[in-house]
This record gives structure tokens, C-alpha cells and sequence, in this order.
RNA sequence: GGGCGGCUAGCUCAGCUGGUUAGAGCGCCUGCCUUACAAGCAGGAUGUCGGGGGUUCGAGUCCCUCGCUGCCCACCA
């Protein structure tokens, strides 16, 4: 094989034209281009169907000549559900941040997607696998503001639009740097439909899901504490900060009452803080303070006075049992201002987490610093009780490692647990900080007692489940429970199931505005007369209130996580009106999403969220008729299944991170090995439940694998070009034509079983690829990659090197006429036909785990001129194409037990290699007629030159025994006595146990009484051969002394 | 404070709803350049299935308990 481009190989396979050594990068790039230039996998927009004609399975697949298309799909697969639909198999890409590089992480995520899509375009399924990016605003933005600090600029010596201008910049030139990688890996993709997160089509979606959300009012703007993020500047959802473990102190501080007749005395870790404090609360019920609820202390450093309040929050149990109450920089103090207004609440931090007090003398100071001074001056004044060191939980910002400053701040909201409104008119129409008109709009405050609003945590079960009909009736946390609860979608491994589950019953309101330049501008426009405030899907001009044009639009943008949220349905061209568009009808929902568990929150509750919500108002099809009808959760969800894969780690099982220096680059070592053996390493690791050591010891494993096909290419090639010059002609079979066998003079015939006179080692691998074939189905509809890899490999290696292409020698290489006119020996004729058939139909079952080095033979198979444009377009091995039968099975077994003992014999005798020996056998009746009928088999495999039937047992010396068969090699030199000893004396008490074990078992009424049939059948045989081989081993022994 | 995993051969991992004498790859030992492949072929050694207890005719597999070891969630000053 050249490097040619496919559609010009040469015309004849050959394997003098085949490197001797699989070189991945030879063909890879070629390969890769190839399926892009050929817009393979792109999948057009079906025809919109008329009613009564609802499926599009056959004009989807891309004016591919296809030939052989499978007729239907193996039966019994998770989409026999999937009635009166396409046999659609479409997944979403999880978009990669524009600023991404693949690691290895994506590469196993793409692997598995890639292998899904493949085997199942293969079966026969209309197969959209969608990529695209997403515009990751904080990320993105960072960015290139580093890029400007590197130009000694920043962020604020722009406008905003220039800013915006820039950051396109920086996408249109380093923004496909991911799917670049991925064209290269050959993904399967349909690169027709990719997409940016904020293309004009998706911006247009997210806009709209917006306006909607907030005309069924769940989408309110308010002042609540917020998780701040001093550095970037912006508010941060709970997902994006982490909690890290730190011992902080506690701080213990003494309050004065006000008139000077006692104090109190709190504790805080933060004491910057009680600058901003406004109560300090006591539990009602403790003893201690009761007598001082009502009074007043006078606030330290500033001497304001503040209100002792009663409030169950503080716990007589922790610190003095009284708590400092700052309602503008703590969570929990928010809520107690919530309960008691007439506190009120003082901030005291700005963006950057600096003391915004003008007049204050700790104004413009850091938070530490200022943390530092207060400690000073409150010793000082005589009013630090005690510092203890505290171990705490410090929130951090995930993106900058900043610790999280709760902070009071006007933000946007998604209402996840109130139920819609169904007019525009109750809509929200918060417009002043901290002023909300609707008690269930809370965030944080929403689930404790007194908010009012509706909460899962205090609504009974059986009220939260969703039921047809009450749709507009549910929240969107209902919903997105109901999906899972009710099971229209499913989790792989099952667990996380649960995970999905606890958080989506304890979910609080979803804080949606970010104060970043870079993403979707909130569609909202402030009044600065009336500050009514227009949400609108166009742009506005003047206030829908007083109708003045002084306007100014919401400078916040969306959390990103709201675009990709709406991706399941916006891909497909959902533009807000609710209309189903032939591409939903056809390819929503989606079946398949593979994900990362780090992902599941940010981006896969909410996908189950938002589209759940809009989709159930966008109509479906009817199955039976074709007609336009209501959607139910069933159909609404964006996807049937979740498989969450695992991490990849490194070697050592170390978390793979940039700071740690053990990233694990896939180009260097895709570089290395190929492709091919990176995506196998990966599929052979996929196994659930752990994480992934990544291993490059494996993949040099996987690499020979792939040597080692290559090598069998050859190998075939070799007696396809001998039979050739033998004057024959080689037809490669039709790929997927149940099997192929051949005429005398022509090769690639097809007929419905096996000849005759089909050796016995062509049945035996027929029927192992019957099996294998099977296997492989059932592992891939199980998401068991592993196994499905691990089948393959052990039917390649293990089976069709190890055995067939050793025993299909005996057929071919020595048994050709060279007269083209006398007609091929039909030994030889069948086993060409077979060795072709088998060996095409391996690689398509190879094709989805190794698709580069599959096209490559499977193209030359065919002289360059294949019947279909891609191995990728050909039928999946089904187990029926192959003929199979038991027999055949068990005798090719004992066939291979018999070489195998001798081997041994041989080997333990020192015979060299090359010199043939006569053995003495003595076995029943089947297997002296089997090793008489194949007694070539052992010539060639097991070095044999002649077999002595013998009718008694052989016991002497140089034997092997099995349950069926007791063989000898009949040689010069003598078995080592005391090494020969050793083993049978190991077996023996092996025998032994095994026996003791198996009969204690049979003679045990409760075991024959309670075990399954075919159990204590099975182990009555077994208890029978172990019994044969103890005697058998006992006389052996004897016989040596 | 809750929840979820993992602990099986020197290493990395399989072992499905309990069922015959626990497997694979790599590594290790021995012999082979056998005309597809030394990135190969053939043969071989290697396990108190984390500890303890229980259920069962039968436990790597189920239950309890203990021990390491990861991960996720959480508003206790």
C-alpha cells in the first residue's frame, strides 16, 4: 500500500506491497482526510414525512451506494423501543471549551462515542453524532485577558464591544484547535452539523428560552448573597466553587451592651466582618441570653448599636451560643435577615474584597489585611476573648483558586421549583434590589422555614412525582425528577442515578447572570426613568413602561451552562416557536450522552431541566398515523441514557493534572503508537466502575495487536497472489453476505451453508465468529467496551492466528496447481474462500475499536475498488452469518488438547523444534477417529510423524493424560524423574482435593436436593474426570518408580 | 456530617443475577530467526480473592464488622 489516495491503489493486493511492519502513520492521515473529504458520516436533514408515512430510515444515510445494508438491526437492542421512528442513533458531542486541547480525558470520551456510532451505523441505524464548542465564557475570557496582559493591557482599556471583537478574534484563530485534533482522530462525526454555542442560530435559542422562562415567570432578578468571586469578578454558581479543608481561627469577641451593664461574647472566623454586622442572635430557648433578646450592644470599632435577636439558627451547642448577624456576606445571617427585615444589612465588601466603607479607617484595605488590624485593635481594646485554632471548610473558586466571598448582589435567577405561570401578566418584574414581589423566587434562603416557596425538601414524596396532565403544573425540578424517577432516562453505571437524584431533590434556584463581558447578554433592558425593567427577544428601544428611550441594556451575561443546557433541542433547530422541525422529529431525543461524572450537575441535570421544560410543548408525531400530537415526558427528555465514563489517571493511578506535570498528552502518544492502539487501550480499560490508569505498557501491547493483524493481511495476501499467479481468480466476498465460499476456479461465490468437504479448522472458526460476533453485541448494548475488546482480541490473536491461519497451511501452501486448467483442490478452494470471508468479516467486527488499520486492509482486500466507500458503511457481523455447530466445537477442543499435550511432552523431553516424533495414543472411539481423520493437524502443529493407537492405557513414561485421551511421546530420552515426579505429585493432591470436594458435595442430601440440575450434573462429571485423572496420575506416579 | 466506589498473580485490571479446580495483558523463567508477524512462536511458574464473623448444600460474588484508600455532596458561626 502506497500512500496513494484510496480511490487509486494499486490494483492488486499484494504482499510484497505491504511494509513488514504496521506503520500507523502511513495510513492514518490519509484515512482520516479521506472520511472528511467524503462528508462519510454527514447525515442530511430528512424529507419531512406526510402522515402515515412517518419513517426516514432510508434517505438518511448520505447517497452511499451501500449495497449491503443491514436489512435490520439484531433484535432484542435498547432502541426496539423506538417505534415508528428512524432507527435513529444520534448523540451529542459533549461540546469541548474553544479553548480546550484534547487530553486524554476526551480521547476515551470520543473512543467510546466513536465505537458506539460505528457499530451502530454498521447494524444498520441512521448514526448523528453531533460536535460542536461551546464558547465557555469565564475560560475564554481569562484568556485572552492573559493574552492582553502580555501586551501590558487589559480588560478595562477596552469597551466592552472591542473586547467582544477580540475575544472572536482569539476564537476564529485558536478556537478549532479541538476539533481540529479531532478530525485527525478520525472521529465519526457529522462535521455538517457543528455548531459554536454562540452562533447567531443558538443565540437566537437561548434568547428566546429565556424570554419564555421568564414570562412563566421563573426567571426573576433579585438581591441575594451570591458566591463572589474576587478575582474574575463575578458571581459564580454553588457548582463552580469548591470546598477545601483549612484550619482557620475562631475568633472569640466580646460585644458590650450598650448601656455598659454586661456583654456578650460571639465567635467568628471571619471577624473583617462585624463591620457589616446588624444583630447578634441568640437562641430563643437558651437560658443564658434569654433575658437579653431585645437589647442593645454596642458594635466594637465603629459603635453602632445592634439588636440581640431570638433565632433558632444559633446553636447553644456551638462557640458561646450567640452569633454575630451580617446579613450582606454570610449565607445563613442573609436568612436571619430575611426573618427579621428590621435588622436590615450593611455591605461592607466591594468587587475585589476590599473594606468599601468611606470614612471607615479600615476603608480600601484587603479583607486579610483588614482581618489582621480588627484582631490588633480588638486586643487592644481588651476585647478578644480567645483565638482557637478551627478547622473549617474555606469555599474556593474553581477557575482561579480565590477563596469565595459570599457577597449581596443583584442577580438573575431560575425559579427550579416553582411551578410556572401560565399568562405573561405574573410575570416577574423585580426591578429593585433586594425587593422581591414573589415569595417563592429565593435562592439560597428558599429552602429554610419562612421562605414560603415551594421546596422538595419540604414537599411529601408522593406530591413531587410528575403525572400526565399536570405538566404546566410542574417545576422544572419536577420534572427533571419525574424523567428519571419514572425511567424515560437511565444511567450507566446505575449509581449515579441516585447522585442525580439527591441533588436534584436539594436543588436551590440556578444564579444564571455572570458580570463577564464574553457570552450571552442577558435580554433585559433597565429603564433609567421609570426602572421598569423589558425582557425581550428583539431588541428594545424604549420602555415598555413610560415608553422613554433612555434605556440601557443588562450589562450581565448568562452562565454558559445555559446555552449548552438547551443543546438537546436547539441543535435541532428549536427557535422558540415551539414547531417541530423535520430534524426534531427525527432525531430528538437523542439515545445515547457520554460524560464525565464532573460534568453531571453542571450540564446534564440541567439538559434533563431545560429540555424536559421546553420540549413538552414542542409536538411529536404519531407513530401509527403520522399526525401531530402532545408530547409526553417520555419523549421530551433530551436522552434515554447516561454513561458516565470513568477518569483517566496516570500510570501510578495519580490524578492527572497540569501543576503535578503527569498530563498525558494522546498526540504524543497517538504519535507513538497509532490511533488505532490508543483507542483499543482505552476500550480494553472501559470497564465500569473505576478510574482508568493509563498504562502505556498496554497500549505498546495493543500496538503489536495491530502488527499482528496487519501481519495476517499479509499472510493472505501472499496466498491470494500465489492462487493468482496459479492462474485463479480471487473475488473478495460481498461484505455481508451471510458467508462465502468458493467454485472450484472462482473464489467469492455465495451459497447458504458450507460445502461438504469444509475442513474441520474453517468450521471451527466460522462457528467461533458465530460466538464472537454475539459476544460483541451483547457487550457493546451493555456499554461493556472492555469486553467487547477483549473477545476480539482473544478471536484474533488467540484463535484466528493462533490456530486457523497455522492450520489453513496445511491447505494452502503446499497444495496449489500451477496448472490453471486442472481445477483447484477443493481443500484448497473451500479454505481460500474461508480464509477471505472470515478475515473480512473480522475486520468489520474490528472496524468500530480499530477503524484506521480496518480500512486500510479492507481496502486493499479489494484491489482499492471496494463495494462500498468505506469499511465504516459495510454490515455489522451478525452471529447468524456464520454456520455454527457444538460438534464441531468440542472436536476442534480436543484437537487442540491433544497439540497442546504433546507440545508440552516435547518440550519437557527437550525434543529440538525441528525433528518430528512418533507418538503412542490411547483414547475412546471418538477421538481415535477424530486424530485418525486429522492426523495432519498434529503433523504440522504438534511435530507428530506417526501415531501408535494403543488399546491398553498408557502409564510408562512420557505420557500426558486427560480425562478423554492418554497420549505419549515416543522418544530417545527419558521425562526428568524427580521434575516429573514433582508434577504429578502437585496434581495428584490437586486431584485429590478436587475430588474430596466434588463427592462431599454429591453426598450431601441438601446439595442434590437444592442445587439446579444441570449444577450436580456438571459436577458429577466433573467429579468423574477427576476421578479418571487422580487414577490416571496415581499409576503414572507408581509407574516412575 | 451525609453518600458512593475501590482493595483479586510482581504491575494494570476482568470475574454478569452465589454454582464445576479464580482469568487476561504486561512482566518473569525455558526453548525457538518454523518461508505473515522477534511488535513474533511454543512451553512454564505465580493468588491465605484486604482482616474477622455470619447466611447457604455451596461465597471472590450476599449480610455484618473492622482496616486501609479514593471520590462526591453539605449553610453550622
Amino acid at each position: 500500500m502506497s500512500d496513494q489516495t484510496p480511490q487509486q491503489n494499486p490494483a492488486t493486493p499484494s504482499a510484497e506491497a505491504l511494509p513488514k511492519a504496521y506503520d500507523p502513520a502511513l495510513i492514518e492521515q490519509k484515512w482520516a482526510s479521506y472520511w472528511l473529504d467524503q462528508h462519510l458520516f454527514d447525515v442530511p436533514t430528512p424529507e419531512p414525512k406526510s402522515p402515515g408515512a412517518p419513517s426516514i430510515a432510508s434517505s438518511a444515510m448520505g447517497g452511499n451506494e451501500e449495497p449491503n445494508r443491514a436489512p435490520s438491526r439484531p433484535s432484542g437492542g435498547p432502541r426496539e423501543a423506538e417505534k415508528g421512528r428512524a432507527n435513529a442513533f444520534v448523540q451529542l458531542l459533549p461540546p469541548p471549551n474553544v479553548t480546550g486541547r484534547l487530553h486524554i480525558g476526551h480521547m476515551l470520551e470520543h473512543t467510546q462515542m466513536d465505537i458506539l456510532t460505528r457499530w451502530r451505523r454498521m447494524s444498520g441505524d441512521t448514526a448523528v453524532w453531533i460536535p460542536g464548542t461551546d464558547h465557555a465564557g469565564i475560560a475564554t475570557q481569562m484568556m485572552v485577558e492573559r493574552q492582553l496582559k502580555s501586551e501590558g493591557k487589559s480588560r478595562t482599556d477596552f469597551s466592552r464591544e472591542d473586547f467582544t471583537a477580540r475575544v472572536w478574534e482569539w476564537k476564529q484563530e485558536y478556537g478549532s484547535a479541538i476539533t481540529d485534533q479531532m478530525k485527525r482522530l478520525g472521529a465519526s462525526v457529522d462535521w455538517s452539523r457543528e455548531y459554536f454555542t454562540m452562533d447567531e442560530r443558538l443565540s437566537i435559542a437561548v434568547r428566546e428560552a429565556f424570554v419564555h422562562l421568564y414570562e412563566q415567570g421563573l426567571i426573576y432578578r433579585g438581591a441575594y448573597i451570591v458566591n463572589w468571586d474576587p478575582i474574575l469578578q463575578t458571581a459564580v454558581s454553588d457548582l463552580e466553587v469548591e470546598n477545601e479543608e483549612r484550619m482557620g481561627k475562631l475568633f472569640h469577641i466580646r460585644y458590650e451592651l450598650a448601656d455598659g451593664t454586661g456583654s456578650i461574647t460571639v465567635a467568628t472566623t471571619r471577624p473583617e466582618t462585624m463591620l457589616g454586622d446588624t444583630a447578634v442572635a441568640v437562641n430563643p430557648s437558651d437560658a443564658r441570653y434569654k433575658h437579653l433578646i431585645g437589647r442593645k450592644l454596642r458594635l466594637p470599632l465603629t459603635q453602632r448599636e445592634i439588636p440581640i435577636i431570638a433565632d433558632d439558627w444559633a446553636n447553644p451547642e456551638f462557640g458561646t451560643g450567640a452569633v454575630k448577624v451580617t446579613p450582606a456576606h454570610d449565607p445563613n445571617d442573609f436568612a436571619i435577615g430575611q426573618r427579621h427585615p428590621e435588622i436590615g444589612s450593611i455591605s461592607i465588601l466591594d468587587k475585589t474584597a476590599h473594606i468599601d466603607l468611606p470614612g471607615s479607617p479600615f476603608h480600601g484595605l484587603d479583607r486579610y489585611e483588614a482581618r489582621e488590624r480588627i484582631v490588633a485593635e480588638l486586643e487592644a481594646l481588651g476585647l478578644l476573648v480567645e483565638i482557637k485554632d478551627h478547622p473549617m471548610t474555606v469555599p474556593v473558586s474553581q477557575r482561579t483558586s480565590a477563596v469565595i466571598e459570599p457577597r449581596l448582589s443583584l442577580q438573575w435567577f431560575l425559579a427550579v421549583n416553582k411551578i410556572p405561570s401560565a399568562t405573561t401578566e405574573e410575570a416577574g418584574n423585580t426591578d429593585r434590589a433586594g425587593n422581591t414581589d414573589r415569595a417563592g423566587n429565593t435562592n439560597r434562603a428558599g429552602n429554610t422555614e419562612g421562605a414560603g416557596g415551594f421546596s422538595p425538601l419540604n414537599t411529601p414524596q408522593h406530591e413531587r412525582g410528575f403525572s400526565p396532565g399536570t405538566v404546566t403544573r410542574s417545576s422544572i425540578a419536577q420534572k427533571a425528577i419525574a424523567a428519571v424517577e419514572q425511567g424515560h432516562i437511565t444511567f450507566t453505571p446505575d449509581n449515579h442515578r441516585k447522585t442525580y437524584m439527591e441533588w436534584m431533590s436539594n436543588i436551590h434556584d440556578w444564579c444564571l447572570s455572570r458580570q463577564l463581558w464574553w457570552g450571552h447578554r442577558i435580554p433585559a433592558w433597565h429603564c433609567n426613568a421609570c426602572k421598569k425593567i423589558t425582557v425581550s427577544r428583539d431588541a428594545v428601544h424604549a420602555c415598555s413602561g413610560c415608553g422613554i428611550t433612555d434605556i440601557t441594556q443588562d450589562a450581565d451575561v448568562l452562565d454558559t451552562w445555559f446555552s449548552s443546557g438547551l443543546l438537546p433541542f436547539t441543535v435541532f433547530g428549536w427557535d422558540g416557536s415551539n414547531t417541530l422541525t423535520p430534524d426534531l422529529a427525527a432525531f430528538y431525543p437523542t439515545q445515547q450522552l457520554v460524560t464525565g461524572f464532573d460534568i453531571l450537575f453542571f450540564w446534564v441535570a440541567r439538559m434533563i431541566m431545560l429540555s424536559t421544560h421546553f420540549m413538552l410543548d414542542v409536538p411529536t408525531r404519531d407513530a401509527g398515523t403520522g399526525e401531530l400530537k402532545a408530547r409526553t415526558l417520555a419523549d421530551a427528555v433530551p436522552f434515554r441514557n447516561v454513561y458516565i465514563h470513568a477518569l483517566v489517571r496516570d500510570a501510578d493511578r495519580q490524578k492527572i493534572s497540569k501543576t503535578k506535570g503527569n498530563v498525558i498528552d494522546p498526540i504524543e502518544i497517538i504519535t507513538k503508537y497509532g490511533t488505532d492502539a490508543v483507542r483499543f487501550t482505552l476500550a480494553s480499560q472501559s470497564s465500569p466502575g473505576t478510574d482508568i490508569a493509563f498504562n502505556e505498557a498496554r497500549t505498546e501491547g495493543y500496538r503489536a495487536f495491530a502488527n499482528k493483524i496487519w501481519n495476517a493481511a499479509r499472510f493472505l495476501f501472499m496466498n491470494l497472489d500465489r492462487a493468482r499467479e496459479a492462474g485463479y481468480t480471487i473475488t473478495p466476498p460481498n461484505p455481508g453476505a451471510p458467508f462465502v465460499t468458493a467454485s472450484s476456479s472462482r473464489v467469492g461465490s455465495t451459497t447458504p451453508e458450507l460445502p461438504d468437504h469444509t475442513p474441520l479448522e474453517s468450521r471451527w472458526i466460522f462457528a467461533r465468529l458465530h460466538a464472537v460476533s454475539a459476544e460483541v453485541h451483547r457487550a457493546l448494548t451493555d456499554y461493556r467496551f472492555d469486553e467487547a475488546a477483549s473477545a476480539i482480541y482473544q478471536f484474533f490473536w488467540g484463535e484466528f492466528c493462533d490456530w486457523y491461519l497455522e492450520l489453513v497451511k496445511l491447505r494452502l501452501l503446499f497444495d496449489i496447481p500451477v496448472n490453471p486448467s486442472l481445477s483447484l483442490n477443493p481443500d484448497t478452494a473451500v479454505t481460500l474462500a474461508s480464509l477471505v470471508t472470515v478475515f473480512e468479516a473480522a475486520l468489520r467486527l474490528l472496524s468500530p475499536f480499530m477503524p484506521f488499520l480496518t480500512e486500510e486492509i479492507w481496502n486493499a482486500l479489494y484491489n482499492g475498488a471496494p463495494p462500498t466507500k468505506s469499511i465504516a458503511l459495510t454490515r455489522y457481523p451478525q452471529p447468524s452469518d456464520f454456520p455454527s455447530s457444538d460438534l464441531t466445537l468440542t472436536a476442534m477442543a480436543t484437537m487442540q488438547e491433544l497439540i497442546a499435550a504433546v507440545r508440552t511432552l516435547r518440550k519437557d523431553l527437550a525434543v529440538p523444534e525441528k525433528e518430528s516424533t512418533p507418538i503412542a495414543l490411547h483414547a475412546d472411539a471418538r477421538v481415535l477417529a477424530l486424530t485418525g481423520a486429522h492426523a495432519d493437524m498434529l503433523g504440522r502443529l504438534a511435530r507428530v510423524s506417526a501415531i501408535e493407537f494403543s488399546t491398553a492405557p498408557l502409564t510408562g513414561n512420557n505420557t500426558r493424560s486427560t480425562p478423554s485421551f492418554d497420549v505419549a511421546v515416543i522418544y530417545e530420552r527419558q521425562i526428568d524423574i524427580p521434575a516429573e515426579r514433582e508434577r504429578l505429585t502437585k496434581d495428584l493432591a490437586k486431584y485429590e482435593k478436587g475430588l474430596q470436594a466434588a463427592e462431599r458435595q454429591l453426598n450431601n442430601e441438601s446439595f442434590t436436593a437444592k442445587a439446579p440440575p444441570h449444577i450436580i450434573e456438571g459436577l458429577r462429571k466433573q467429579s468423574t474426570e477427576t476421578r479418571t485423572l487422580y487414577d490416571k496420575t496415581k499409576s503414572a506416579l507408581a509407574a516412575l518408580d
